[in-house]
DNA sequence: CGACATTACTTCGCTGGCGAAGTATTCGTC
DNA sequence: GACGAATACTTCGCCAGCGAAGTAATGTCG
């Protein structure tokens, strides 16, 4: 008998109920399995996070900085877009941040409306601790497929990815 | 030369500005990819629950109020510990669930420190309508993966849940 | 050059959600 | 069968984030 997961009962589940319903079996199945795996993931963080002593919003934040072409620094703007937060809410993460030392806010000598966040040594510290204790746990978990299988998978999930990303049209 | 995705090129930036951080690159594309794909399925049932004239969170308690094994009917605690949300933050969105009249709070029989959540008709017409429009947008997504590259990504995934389902040992 | 639109942030009022404390009920056990 | 622990919610005070409005600087174009 093959192991079923949360998933498999679902679908199992919803099959019963709501036979009148429209619904592919294997469609649900592959959605609600990338929900639950990114929730998993998000567990990671959080206890990546909390290890080191900060919250998973200023983690982000911070890993916002790091990952972009110009290491460390970029626009409060540009960073709500990337984070997918309001320009409000990038204002209060900043706050938060600056209080705590671990970015700094300049002024643009270019351009006197833009703000140029910079993150501190400090603040790049805390990041690479939670990075290694994050990257660790992800890592467990992809190790459970082989190398050729992690490479399926990816490629599988970029099809996906790809038409995310590809620029729609407007009907 | 072949198409990039953003994780392509993140995991690329990664790569050239970060060299001294232990990083495996696949495993990163991965739990990448997967991020971004939820995201985007976020932005989904954003808009497909906006059409329907109603809030995500509440179509997310609707949601799992229909389909565990006793279709439309539920405990705060249990709908609270499915979707992730605190006690506090379940009998606020009961509060406006109730309100809007989707659903209606009964003292259970049994035990009287209980509270038995039922759905209401409206409740349920609500949530089907979202449903449909949420399942449609899904299908197009995996649509872009033949039936067999679908069943594919459906193991490799279930591999992954799997292990994050199973009970881990304690250290 | 000057008026109007646009851009880049910040402030403000409000809302969803959290953890802790509170209330009521039921369980366990001596 | 009485008393302390556990369970099931709700209330309370607080915080992150949102949209809208506000402020200041820069573009645009007649």
């Amino acid at each position: 008998m093959p192991e079923t997961d949360w998933t498999d009962r679902h679908v199992a589940r919803w099959r019963s109920h709501w036979v009148d319903i429209h619904f592919d079996d294997e469609v649900e199945a592959v959605v609600t399995r990338i929900s639950r795996l990114q929730r998993f993931l998000k567990g990671t963080i959080q206890t990546a996070v909390a290890e080191v002593g900060i919250q998973d919003f200023e983690y982000a934040t911070l890993h916002s900085l790091m990952i972009r072409d110009t290491p460390g620094t970029a626009s409060p703007t540009d960073l709500a877009e990337d984070l997918g937060v309001s320009g409000a809410g990038m204002t209060g993460r900043l706050d938060g941040l600056e209080k705590a030392g671990w970015v700094q806010r300049n002024p643009s000598p270019d351009d006197r409306r833009r703000v140029v966040v910079e993150i501190t040594r400090s603040g790049a510290e805390i990041w690479r601790k939670a990075m290694a204790l994050r990257g660790a746990q992800e890592e467990e978990l992809v190790a459970v497929l082989s190398d050729r299988e992690r490479a399926q998978l990816s490629r599988l999930l970029k099809k996906l990815t790809l038409w995310t990303e590809a620029p729609r049209e407007v009907q």
